[in-house]
RNA sequence: UCCUGCGUAGCUCAGCGGUAGAGCGGGUGGCUGUUAACCACUAGGUCGUUGGUUCGAAUCCAACCGCAGGAGCCA
């Protein structure tokens, strides 16, 4: 890894801070002993001015803590440096690790030399006190550098690389999924229209705002398509991943998908991550149990590897956090039918918004009875009736239901939405015909049904709803870096 | 797309018919092995926009814009 060349500034024009490697805040608040020398590279969190000298804390995003830098007021750029640096700073500092005399932390570092890469001024926009998550939304390039959100990207880094190491060791196999798709109706939700900059474009985005009233139903030619069709963003790579797994077995594809639904709320964004496996020779059963056994490793993987960022979710964002992940760790989830949860939510004695009956959509305010209040934990419902679920789903045996499955999580609701996939040609053909659906847009889709058909299965699970549930931050405007939602593209 | 709420200093908010306030942040000075440090002083605002009611509007009314929450759709 590159180090970065400093320049260094007019009043300390010596040197560069050292020739010793930096170490991270996070290996040196965990020294085992004092060090002669070490050298620390990061951002100025507080400072607090004495006449003889200055406590500085710096956070390099290693960990949640920052470590506190005794500068001296003998340091040579003290005053024309040191004592005009703001919260926001970029810093090395070579020195001593010393254990420290003060109450708050076990060590610190006593400066021999303080390199300052960039201070920041008065506008610096981020305070050592609590900002609301609205305002840093506004301010997305910086808030990494707040403590709540430097937790949530350590936990989201974290959490992906569990999701693969999940997989890896049970011998899936990773498939990127094309981002650009013709696929245009998957019954996934509208998609966006991927044309070139300054012409061709088609607006499929519903409310046709901008769209002059001659051209509302123009369709660009094909002549001037890029990719000589039409093309979108995919909303799913769950097709091209049957094709995978008709070949490797078991597969899995982990990246961005795309909904152009105006949907505003806090479990919805236009662009977020979704993790679909995908599996041969393998019924409903074996999808809720992969399922289960996903939600429950990503969960343990997080407290063993989270601790320190957990414990600040667990004091700020969400007093529960901690109980609630310890329960899905230990306990079973509970695994209902569609129609036995319709019994549940008609004989709760609630008096529910919208009307439970079989063969209506279970609602949020359902979901959040089933696993809230009714189980008190993740629930998996399965078998739904065929009529409010996609095409591709296998018909079970009573004619009347499809072996679908959701998993519901306390907080967030849907979290997993899987399936176990028609295999049998000629119900699968029958399907698309009955949603209207063309069978030549399938054709593939339908080659994976005639040449070695296998009964299959897998399942969605929204990357961000997940860590939504694992961290307790109520937003997923807030666990995804730079979101788009409807409305808002900024950054 | 529908319903509800909110837009006052850089941030968080109070004021709710009589001419703009606090805390934090910033600046200056002081003090202290400090740790959301402390003390004093100080700068900082077309009260979202436009129109209306009124002798007078941050305050009441309307429209618009923005943001947030809920619903639908879903992951």
């Amino acid at each position: 890894m590159p180090t970065p060349s400093p320049s260094p500034s007019p009043a300390d024009s010596s040197s560069s801070p050292s020739a010793i490697a930096p170490s991270s805040v996070k290996i040196l608040l965990n020294a085992t002993e004092a060090a002669p020398e070490v050298l620390v590279q990061g951002w100025v969190r507080t400072k607090r001015d004495s006449k003889a000298f200055s406590f500085i804390e710096i956070n390099d995003g290693s960990c949640l803590k920052s470590i506190q830098v005794v500068a001296d007021a003998v340091l040579p750029n003290y005053q024309s440096e040191i004592v005009h640096l703001h919260t926001g700073a970029a810093l090395a500092v070579r020195g001593e690790l010393v254990a420290s005399q003060g109450q708050g932390q076990a060590w610190e570092i006593v400066a021999r030399e303080v390199t300052v890469y960039g201070n920041a001024d008065e506008s610096y926009p981020l305070q050592k006190k609590g900002h609301t998550p609205e305002f840093l939304r506004s301010i997305a390039h910086l808030r990494p550098r707040s403590n709540l959100f430097g937790c949530v990207f350590r936990v989201r880094s974290r959490l992906a690389y569990a999701v693969h190491q999940f997989f890896q060791e049970r011998g899936f196999i990773y498939v990127h999924t094309p981002i650009i798709t013709g696929s245009d109706c998957e019954g996934a939700g509208e998609m966006f229209r991927v044309s070139l900059s300054g012409g061709g474009n088609g607006n499929t985005n519903g409310d046709g705002s901008n769209t002059k009233p001659g051209d509302a139903k123009k369709e660009p030619e094909a002549a001037e398509e890029f990719f000589g069709r039409p093309t979108f963003l995919t909303v799913s790579g769950q097709l091209e991943g049957e094709a995978f797994a008709c070949a490797l077995s078991n597969i899995y594809t982990f990246g961005p998908t795309f909904r152009a639904e105006n949907s505003h709320t806090t479990r919805h964004a236009s662009e977020f991550w979704m993790i679909e496996p995908e599996m041969a020779f393998c019924n409903l059963a074996g999808d809720m149990d992969l399922a289960e056994e996903m939600v429950k490793y990503l969960v343990t993987d997080t407290l063993e590897h989270c601790a320190g960022d957990l414990e600040l979710f667990g004091k700020f964002v969400d007093k529960d956090l901690h109980n609630r992940l310890n329960f899905v760790r230990e306990r079973p989830f509970a695994r209902v039918s569609y129609t036995e949860a319709i019994g549940i939510l008609q004989s709760s004695g609630k008096t529910f918004e919208y009307p439970v009956a079989y063969g209506l959509n279970l609602q949020s305010e359902h979901e959040r009875y089933l696993t809230e209040q009714h189980f008190k934990c993740p629930v998996t419902v399965h078998d739904y009736p065929k009529e409010i679920k996609p095409f591709y789903m296998r018909l079970n045996d009573d004619d009347k239901t499809v072996a679908a499955m959701d998993v519901l999580v306390p907080g967030i609701g849907e979290i997993v939405g899987g399936s176990q996939r028609e295999e049998r040609l000629d119900l699968l053909e029958k399907n698309l015909a009955h949603y209207g659906l063309d069978e030549a847009d399938y054709s593939w889709y339908l080659d994976l049904r005639r040449y070695g058909s296998v009964p299959h299965a897998g399942f969605g699970l929204g990357f961000e709803r997940m860590l939504m549930f694992v961290t307790g931050v109520p937003n997923i405007r807030d666990v995804i870096p730079f979101p788009r939602v409807p409305g808002w593209a900024e950054f």
